[in-house]
DNA sequence: TGTACATCAGTGAACGCGCGTTCACTGATGTAC
DNA sequence: TGTACATCAGTGAACGCGCGTTCACTGATGTAC
């Protein structure tokens, strides 16, 4: 084989290619995407791309599963080591600011397919790790929904450019003045 | 002048195309809304758009100026007839709801000239409202913080079709529920 | 161990489409004298 | 009151571009015998 030749197949390409859609997302928000810059980036041909995700929805809608699937997985890391109620939401806040792709796509529902059976199955288990039970009581639920207001806007307030710069540049430091605020859920 | 002929001059174009650019963004999103397609709607050649608005950032940044300008209003008033915090924080989302469009543009700054002048004098008279001083020390702001999140990330969930629907499905009442869980802030 | 063949993982060319922008133009209106 | 002319508010044709999708194809790999 001669070292600087391409091989045809490349043998990876579903994660480089996720990977690739990720950068161009960091860069041009997810609507801008487009499949062919994504194969540019990932050094194949856009229809190579297709062929792994069907359609510019499936590709997103791939993303939309692996950041649901990676915040289920955060919170629930965050509840396990710590107790503090506080935390949970500095997690989120975290998740959001280092896989703002990801994020930006799970809130862009019109962009990918809602009803695939991967995604429902990771949104479920981040929505489990939110409230924590399955069957909450409507006054449990209303708590929870505040919790997850006041993080999910203040870190979407943060990405757009929208928190007073007095409060500092740390986004975790200013979550936690700001979450203080609420008042702890009932348990 | 005969009773169908279409005048040449429109003498009221640029508030119609702001109305056809608006409901273009109701059913498509502000990212997929062309000038073109704004154009048909308004019953114009895209060009009148163009002479107009400059170009369709211009037409964005209308939008965007039109939404801060009557967000500041709406929370002014509300402060004015109502005593309560509570319901300054539904106005707000009853802002988010009635003008969709204009807050999606709003929030997505991307899009629009945010150095503009006429943007800069509505979003700061915008945030002059939400709190409600220019000169706040940093504990009052991490409370007016704490009050826009709840309230930005409360409707910005709902209309992303997130808050569960055992809570119901009138937005105003459901965030009366959340918004009990913010700790009122210290007058 | 060798071979035939199905399947997997990609290439590359072609398509039609809507887009934003530019440009020369025209019809209507307002204003100075 | 009339007229000349500048300006305003649009038209319509043309441009080049990047896009998503389709299609016939090819090279590499895995498997059955």
């Amino acid at each position: 084989m001669e070292p600087n030749s391409q091989p045809y197949h490349h043998g990876n390409l579903r994660p480089t290619v996720l990977r690739a859609a990720i950068g161009t997302i960091e860069e041009v928000g997810p609507s801008a995407m487009s499949v062919r810059e994504v194969a540019r980036r990932a050094g194949v041909t856009h229809t190579a791309v297709t062929y792994h995700f069907v359609d510019k929805a499936g590709l997103l809608t791939a993303i939309a599963v692996e950041g649901f699937e990676k915040l289920a997985e955060d919170l629930r890391h965050t509840q396990e080591t710590s107790d503090s109620f506080l935390e949970v939401g500095v997690a989120y806040v975290r998740f959001a600011l280092n896989y703002r792709a990801h994020f930006d796509v799970m809130y862009r529902p019109e962009l990918y397919r809602s009803n695939d059976a991967d995604l429902q199955r990771a949104k479920a288990s981040a929505a489990l790790s939110l409230y924590r039970t399955e069957h909450a009581d409507p006054k449990q639920l209303a708590a929870g929904v505040a919790a997850w207001s006041i993080v999910h806007g203040f870190v979407t307030l943060w990405l757009g450019g929208n928190i007073p710069q007095q409060l500092g540049d740390d986004p975790e430091e200013i979550a936690r003045l700001v979450l203080v605020h609420l008042q702890a859920p009932v348990r």
